[in-house]
DNA sequence: GACGATTTAATCGTGCACGATTTACTTAGG
DNA sequence: CCTAAGTAAATCGTGCACGATTAAATCGTC
């Protein structure tokens, strides 16, 4: 069902990609500009997790993004709002109402910085701390669905990073 | 500005990977568990890749979802809607308001196909198909910002095909 | 031809992303 | 002190993503 959308769409931008420099139907081979396939490989792969987490999230209810603050808190409680935003590259206009909604369903708590008014600290209820379990066959279950062997998705990584870092200059 | 944030992510979730599987503070390298990297690499390129796009198409006024649509309009006109979702891999309910907003600033023309009634074909206007010239540049600007030679590009564009595949298949 | 199944868009509600602005608090300089 | 600058969250508005549902048109089969 996704998969035949999916392959659709690779084919539609690899030809997108491929036509713009050269004759619409000849040379199948030779991609003259992948710039616009690789844009959008990354955003297809990006969904492509989203759906696999999604399948796994919605078993425990967490979003993904929802997720990636748990995970952080798991790693260390009470963070403040920015420390978070700056872990995950989001400001306060997406994570407070991120945050009030993980506080409405019980998993955390908000509270103002006694020393400093300014800043809210996050911190982990009892039920936030023992969603973590729940939450640990995710990774496991997300690297099966890679199909990737360990030391090829860490030189994936290392790829993605440098581009992302290159981007970011840009 | 931003690549501090972005800095601060890969660092921060490279650790979160890392320190699941092992001792906290020990052995730097051979990471453990590049799952939860693996999938934020593609979720940050992806984010990354949506500033450069972002910067480029402010100036058209596009967003980059809406830039996919002109981008396949412009090489076939009078898609269908399920056309372009199929292409884009998006449905009804995300592309209805995005192609009613094209419509309202009146880069295309929507109407019902008159041998089928369902289906909505979307046409490009004149001032759509003038937005080609516009939107020349990108490409190029987007190739040069991943600071990747061209067959290192095609290389990548075919991992992360690869790992979509898996992805959406798993 | 009538009717149920299928197909195509549209609609609705929730959540995330993000630019721009606002509010409350803290800190530095005069 | 007290104001100006700076900082942390929150708020607001727009747009995308997506599950679920609805509405209308078409098709298949009897």
């Amino acid at each position: 069902m996704r998969s035949t959308a999916c392959d659709q769409i690779a084919h539609d931008l690899y030809l997108m990609a491929k036509e713009k420099p050269m004759k619409p139907d000849s040379a199948t081979e030779a991609p003259g500009l992948p710039d616009h396939l690789i844009c959008f490989a990354a955003y297809s792969v990006s969904h492509a997790f989203n759906q696999v987490y999604r399948s796994l999230l919605d078993e425990i209810g967490l979003t993904y993004p929802q997720y990636l603050v748990m995970l952080l808190l798991w790693r260390g409680d009470g963070r403040t709002v920015k420390e978070i935003g700056q872990a995950m590259h989001l400001e306060s206009n997406t994570l407070t109402p991120m945050l009030k909604r993980l506080e409405a369903i019980g998993l955390v708590e908000r509270s103002r910085d006694t020393t400093d008014e300014r800043v809210v600290r996050v911190k982990l209820t009892q039920a936030g701390a023992e969603k973590q379990k729940a939450a640990e066959h995710i990774p496991a279950c997300v690297a099966r669905a890679t199909g990737l062997q360990p030391e090829d998705l860490t030189e994936l990584v290392q790829t993605l990073g440098d581009l992302r870092a290159r981007l970011t200059k840009a």
